[in-house]
DNA sequence: CGCAAAACTTTCCGCGCGGAAAGTTTTTAT
DNA sequence: ATAAAAACTTTCCGCGCGGAAAGTTTTGCG
C-alpha cells in the first residue's frame, strides 16, 4: 500500500484513472459501472487507503443508508436476540443498522428518537416500551420518518406492527396446562412496563372461561425491569403464605418465571410434572436461558425469525416505495409450545 | 410552534435575531454565549423546530463528538450491563455513544472497526473478542484512533486497558473453596473464545499449588458463545460417567456454571453447601442472573462500575489531551467474593 | 465616567461529496 | 458496418455547517 494519502474522491479518482462522478457511482453501487472501470477502481483501492467521507456522503444524498433500531432494554436477552437477527437482515439489504436501547425508560426512548431525528435515518424499527411510552411524541416522530413497530403495539402509530399473537399463544398454553393438570393461576406484575402484559392477562381470562375454569390472577408488586427479582420476591411470599390457589402457575413472561423458580427452589418446593412435584410453572417467550432453568422451563416460543424478517422487509419496502402504506398493517405470528420439564 | 420550516442555521439565526456564527457557538456550547443571547436563541428554539444538521457539523468539525463502544457479544448480559453503564457516562460527558456488537465473530469485530473508521469517532472503547481477534488489524486501528481496551487485554494494543484482576479473584475463590470443603476442579472450555479464560486457568493452577493441592482441569468440548449449552453438555457427561475428581467445581465463568447447574439438577444431583449436597459449584463474573440460578450461584463479582468509570475517563482524557499517554496503562480491579448457596 | 475585555456581527473560505447537464467515447445489437 | 444505447468525462452548482479575520457593540470594573 502506498504511503501517499488520498484526501478526497477527487484525488482518488485521479490515481485510479477514472473521473470523479464515475468513482462516486461506483461507491454507491459497484455494479453500476463497467467491469473494466470497476477493476481499475478496485486496483486503486488496493493500493491506496481511501474511503468516501461518511458525513459528506450523507449530507448530500437525498436519503441516508441508516436504519434506526430502537429497543426498550438491551439488558433483556430477548431483545438482544431480536436485534442481532435484525442487524444481520439490515446489513444484508445494504443499510447500516444503528442500535439504540431505551434502558427501560421513556425519557431515554424519546432521547433516542431525538438522536435519530438528527441522524435522519431512512427508516426506523421501534419496539416501544409500551404503556409508559410517550405515545403522542412517538406518533409525531413516525409521521416524519418511516417507522415500523414490533414486539409491542401502539395503536395507530407507525406504518405497521409485527408481533406475537398473545391471544392465541396464551390460549394454547392455558389449554395445555388444563389438560395436563390443574388449571393455572396467572402470575404477572401489578404494574407491568410492557404493553403485551395486558393482552396476555385478558387472553388468560378468556381462555380459562372458555374452558369453564375460574381465572385466578396473582399480581406481584414492584416496578421496573428487574423481573426476576419481582418474580422471586412474590414467589417467596405466596409460597411462605401457602396462598397459591393452584399447583400450576402460568407466568406472564419467562423472566418472572425464572424468579419464581428460584423462589420455589429455595423454599424446597419441587417443581415439575411428576408425582413428587408440588408445583408446575410455565412461562412465555422462550427466553434464551429458559432451557437452563431448574427445571427447564415450559414456555411459548415466539417466532423471533418471522417478526424480524417481516419487520425489516416492511421498512425496506417503505423506504423503497417512498410512500406510506395505504393502510396500517398489523401482523401477529403464532408462538409454539415448548414442552420442557417445569410443566 | 410556528409552521414555517427552518432550513438551516442561517435562517434560524435570522428568526432568533442573532448572527449565525454566534448561533453556531451556542450549539457547540450554550454557556459560551451571553445569557441574553442564550435566552433569545432558546426562545426561537421553542417556536421553531430547528436542529443543526448532524452531517454538516461533523464534516466541518475537527473532531466528532462520537465515542465508539464495541463489545464482543451483546447477547451476553454481562456486556449488556457494562454498555449500559458506559453509555450513561459517555452521554454525561457530552459525547454520543455508538454501540456495536461483534456478535462473537472476529469478522464482525473488524467490520465494526471499519464502520467506525468511516464515522471518525473521537475515541473508541473496545472489549476485544480476545484470542480470535485479528490483533494486528486492531492494533493498526488503535494507532489511528484513540482506543482504550477493557475486559479483555491485547498485549500492547491501545492506549490503556482496564479489567478484572483474574489472578487475584481466582486465587481468592480457590482459597475460599479449599477452606470450606474439597479443593475444586477447574471447569473451562477447551477452546475458549475469551482471552480471560487463559489467565483464569493459570491463576487456578497457581492458587492450587500455593495451597499444596493438585490442580485438576476439566475441559469442555464445543465452540462458540453458547456457554450454557457447553457447560450443560459436559456437565451431563461427567456426571453420568462419575468422572468428576472432586465434589467442588470452579467454573471459568458464570455461564458455564449455569449450564453445569442445569446438568446437575437434571441428573438428580443436589448442589450446595449442606451435608445433603453432593456437589459444590462456583462461577466467576456475577452474571446478572447468577442470583436466580438453583441454587443461587457463589461467584466473584467483577467491579463493573470501576471498569466502566476508568475506561470512559481515560478515553475522555485521551481525547482532551490530543496526545497518546506517554506509556500504556494497564489497570486491574479486584473482584469481590459473593457467597451464595451453590458453594 | 472611561477603558479594556468580552461578546457579537459581517464577511469570506472551505469541507467532500451528490446531482445534473452536456458532450464524448465505448459497447452492443442488428 | 452502422446506429442506438450505455457508459464515461467535463463542468458546474449546492448542501449546511465550522473556522477565522476584522470590525463593531456591549459589558464589567475601577
Amino acid at each position: 500500500m502506498s504511503n501517499s494519502k488520498i484526501r478526497n474522491m477527487e484525488e482518488f479518482a485521479a490515481v485510479s484513472g477514472i473521473s470523479r462522478p464515475t468513482v462516486s457511482k461506483y461507491f454507491n453501487d459497484p455494479d453500476s459501472v463497467r467491469k473494466s472501470t470497476r477493476s481499475k477502481i478496485e486496483a486503486a483501492l488496493e493500493e491506496y487507503d481511501y474511503r468516501p467521507n461518511f458525513y459528506a456522503i450523507n449530507q448530500n444524498r437525498r436519503q441516508t443508508k441508516t436504519i434506526g433500531l430502537v429497543v426498550p432494554n438491551l439488558a433483556d436477552p430477548f431483545f438482544a436476540a431480536i436485534t442481532r437477527i435484525m442487524e444481520g437482515l439490515i446489513v444484508e439489504a445494504g443499510f447500516n443498522p444503528l442500535l439504540l436501547s431505551s434502558h427501560g425508560g421513556p425519557e431515554q426512548e424519546l432521547a433516542n428518537l431525538e438522536s435519530l431525528r438528527a441522524i435522519k435515518p431512512a427508516g426506523v424499527l421501534l419496539a416501544p416500551l409500551g404503556r409508559v411510552s410517550a405515545i403522542e411524541q412517538i406518533a409525531a416522530f413516525a409521521e416524519q420518518i418511516p417507522t415500523v413497530l414490533f414486539d409491542a403495539n401502539l395503536e395507530g402509530v407507525g406504518a405497521a406492527f409485527f408481533g406475537s399473537d398473545n391471544q392465541r399463544s396464551i390460549g394454547q398454553i392455558v389449554e395445555y396446562l388444563c389438560r395436563s393438570g390443574e388449571p393455572p393461576v396467572f402470575f404477572e406484575m401489578k404494574h407491568p412496563v410492557n404493553a403485551n402484559a395486558y393482552r396476555r392477562q385478558s387472553a388468560y381470562v378468556e381462555a380459562m372461561e372458555r374452558l369453564s375454569h375460574d381465572p385466578i390472577i396473582l399480581q406481584a408488586d414492584g416496578v421496573g425491569w428487574d423481573f426476576e427479582k419481582i418474580g422471586y420476591d412474590e414467589g417467596r411470599r405466596v409460597i411462605a403464605q401457602q396462598s397459591l390457589q393452584s399447583n400450576t402457575v402460568l407466568c406472564s413472561n419467562d423472566r418472572l418465571a425464572i424468579g419464581l423458580l428460584a423462589a420455589a427452589y429455595e423454599s424446597g418446593l419441587q417443581v415439575g410434572l411428576g408425582d413428587k412435584s408440588s408445583l408446575r410453572v410455565a412461562g412465555h417467550d422462550d427466553h434464551p436461558f429458559a432451557r437452563y432453568t431448574c427445571p427447564s422451563l415450559t414456555t411459548m416460543s415466539q417466532d423471533y425469525e418471522a417478526i424480524c424478517r417481516h419487520s425489516v422487509q416492511t421498512i425496506l419496502e417503505l423506504i423503497d416505495h417512498g410512500e406510506p402504506l395505504s393502510q396500517r398493517q398489523e401482523t401477529l405470528f403464532s408462538a409454539q409450545l415448548v414442552m420442557r420439564n417445569s410443566a
